[in-house]
RNA sequence: UGGGGCGUGGUGCAAUGGCAGCACAUCAGCCUUUGGAGCUGAGUAUCUUGGUUCGAAUCCAGGCGCCCCAGCCA
């Protein structure tokens, strides 16, 4: 697999440490990816993964892929697989696999040795009364003591001795306690005025499994316990995080202050936020359980198994992380940046061909009978390399029925009776008559002419014709089923609700079963790409078999029709 | 309001004391065998007040606004 190219970026995180290699603090540089294994990547996280594969990269450094799995209870296996296997679709390159787990024995060690220095102790209260004496955020309220904010009070068991706190760890350790009952925490300062710092736990009991470790521990270290430690015990010099961790830095070095172990150095920056898009892991779980996706990899999701179903490719997101920057702003970009990334990529790479997806019957009456002709097509008008191709043409074909109008509206130029236009790659055919239903008057047929000197779509008499449409042959044309998709939610900023019923597009999903498309779609393969010309990128499902292909529209081309149809009709 | 973070066109990002620029979006035009792609142009921005300076988006002071933190989640 091709590994992304470090692409020309500068961002203040390269500045920061382009610095510290300038004055020394480090002298290499090592960044870690931290997935926890408790769901699937979307591509908020893969912004995150980017900048600390390319920050590495960068200066010739190494990334190591480290899963954060501290708590057994919402983690397992089958994820972390999953993120592997995405992150190596994205081409992210790391050189070694870690686990929090591998160091839960040395943690272990770091820990008593804070016991023994007196900076940390095991408490017994229960989390209630834990929550309740950490003390309050704002001013005390009116009537109540005019103090800045409330501070925390100190547990009664703060000032256990160094013995006994030693000994009810290795107990807690040792499974002798039930789950809940205590923790482990250090001893800082119940009154600071980051919460943070108000003896924070360390450890708590948990009687779970572990996906890796089994049932050898019965104490899991919290996320501040162990974070900041596996990235000093790796050797980690800057540690990449989004922006809600800057209130973590101080207690991230506090531990290894004390410690007197290796310092990596936390950089915060904003994560990315999507607007129409769902980041919040535990509402696309909801998604997928109430049925309202078909699954993790549902190409309306922006995880990226739903992208790569849906057609985009690693390359487009990559541009579009590197487009949108790095900076610490709390920023909303839009969709529309996402899909313009998404055109631009596809449109180079993609061959052309050409689908009906809602068909209409022209017959061309003068067209003989039986007749067929192999036109030459062209596969990418933006990449003479990718050749051309034969499309067949017989006398009756089908056309979109957008491209036909019995009265056409201002500025229409497509077929209606009495106009001319090019089938692409074929001929010129004028509209004649049409076949209605007897019943519902709608019509059922398009008869035209063609211009049999015009093979090719240019006429010999130099006449221009203002438009030009797609076709299949229809005695050629491979039946197909064709899955349209809009924003999934009716709101830019889905995650701001939680009853998810409300805000689903009831559109999202079109599934077009009576589409054709020419021959040579028949064998497209599960992730083939293409441009349905006018239409659309599409890409091959999953669910397409052999001569059965079945395709996701990717995005939509620009449709400037559409946009002058919509400003006539206001 | 205790602590922390952040304020540049509609959106995202540049400009690191010296002509506020780029991309997406929008609008207009050119071109076109995709009403695609491409090309050209237009409009719209430094949160605010004051200060320093020949000169401030940038430095200083005050104000305002938005975001994050009171899990034995990460």
């Amino acid at each position: 697999m091709d590994a992304p190219d470090s692409p020309k970026l500068a961002n203040f995180i390269l500045e920061e440490v382009a610095k510290d290699l300038r004055t020394g603090r480090f002298n290499y540089v090592r960044t870690r990816l931290p997935p926890e294994p408790n769901g699937y990547l979307h591509i908020g996280h893969v912004k995150a993964f980017l900048i600390d594969y390319f920050t590495a990269k960068e200066f010739g450094g190494e990334l190591y892929l480290r899963f954060d799995d501290t708590n057994p209870a919402k983690e397992e296996t089958e994820f972390v697989e999953a993120i592997k296997e995405d992150i190596q679709w994205m081409g992210i390159q790391w050189v070694k696999e870690t686990y929090a787990s591998d160091y839960f024995d040395r943690l272990y060690e770091w820990a008593v040795r804070l016991v023994k220095m007196g900076l940390a102790y095991v408490d017994d209260q229960s989390p209630e009364e834990m929550s309740a004496s950490r003390g309050t955020l704002h001013k005390a309220k009116w009537g109540e003591a005019d103090m800045a904010l409330k501070p925390g009070i100190e547990s009664p068991y703060r000032n256990r001795s160094v013995e006994e706190n030693l000994d009810l760890l290795e107990r807690m350790k040792n499974g002798e306690f039930p789950e809940g009952s205590r923790v482990l925490r250090a001893k800082i300062d119940m009154s600071h005025p980051n919460i943070l710092m108000r003896d924070p736990v360390m450890y708590r009991i948990i009687r779970t499994a572990h996906h890796r470790t089994g049932n050898k521990w019965c104490i899991y270290p919290m996320y501040d316990w162990s974070h900041g430690q596996n990235d000093s015990m790796e050797g980690i010099t800057h540690s990449l995080c989004s922006n809600e961790y800057t209130i973590h830095r101080p207690l991230y070095e506090w531990f290894l202050e004390q410690l007197d172990e290796f310092r990596s150095r936390q950089i915060e920056f904003s994560r990315l936020n999507l607007t129409y898009a769902m980041m919040s892991k535990r509402k696309v779980r909801k998604l997928v359980e109430m049925g309202i996706v078909r699954g993790w990899d549902d190409p309306r999701l922006t995880t990226l198994r739903g992208l790569r179903r849906r057609g985009v490719t690693p390359e487009a997101i990559i541009n579009f992380v590197i487009q949108t920057g790095e900076t610490k702003n709390d920023s909303w970009v839009e969709m529309a940046q996402l899909e313009a990334c998404i055109r631009d990529d596809l449109n180079k790479r993609a061959q052309r061909r050409m689908a009906v997806l809602h068909p209409l019957k022209v017959v061309i009456d003068n067209y003989p009978e039986g007749q067929v002709e192999w036109m030459d097509a062209i596969n990418n008008p933006e990449d003479e390399s990718a050749g051309t191709r034969k499309v067949p043409f017989s006398k009756v074909i089908y056309i979109e029925q957008d491209d036909f109008r019995e009265t056409p509206p201002p500025k229409y130029f497509r077929l209606y009776p009495g106009n001319e236009v090019r089938l692409r790659y074929a001929y010129l055919i004028t509209c004649t008559s049409v076949t209605r239903d007897p019943l519902t008057g709608a019509v059922t047929e398009v008869h035209c002419t063609y211009d049999p000197a015009t093979r090719g779509g240019d006429a010999p008499d130099g006449r221009k014709v203002k438009s030009t449409i797609h076709w299949v042959s229809a005695q050629h044309a491979v039946p197909t089923e064709v899955r349209l998709y809009e924003q999934l939610f009716t709101t830019d900023k889905p995650d701001d609700f939680e009853d998810l019923d409300s805000i689903i597009n009831p559109h999202s999903l079109e599934v077009l079963t009576n589409c054709f498309v020419e021959p040579s779609l028949a064998e497209a393969k599960p992730g083939d790409k293409f441009q349905f010309e006018r239409t659309g990128y599409f890409c091959a499902d999953l669910d397409s078999a052999p001569g059965k292909p079945v395709f996701n529209r990717t995005v939509t081309l620009k449709d400037t029709w559409a946009k002058i149809e919509k400003s006539t009709k206001l």
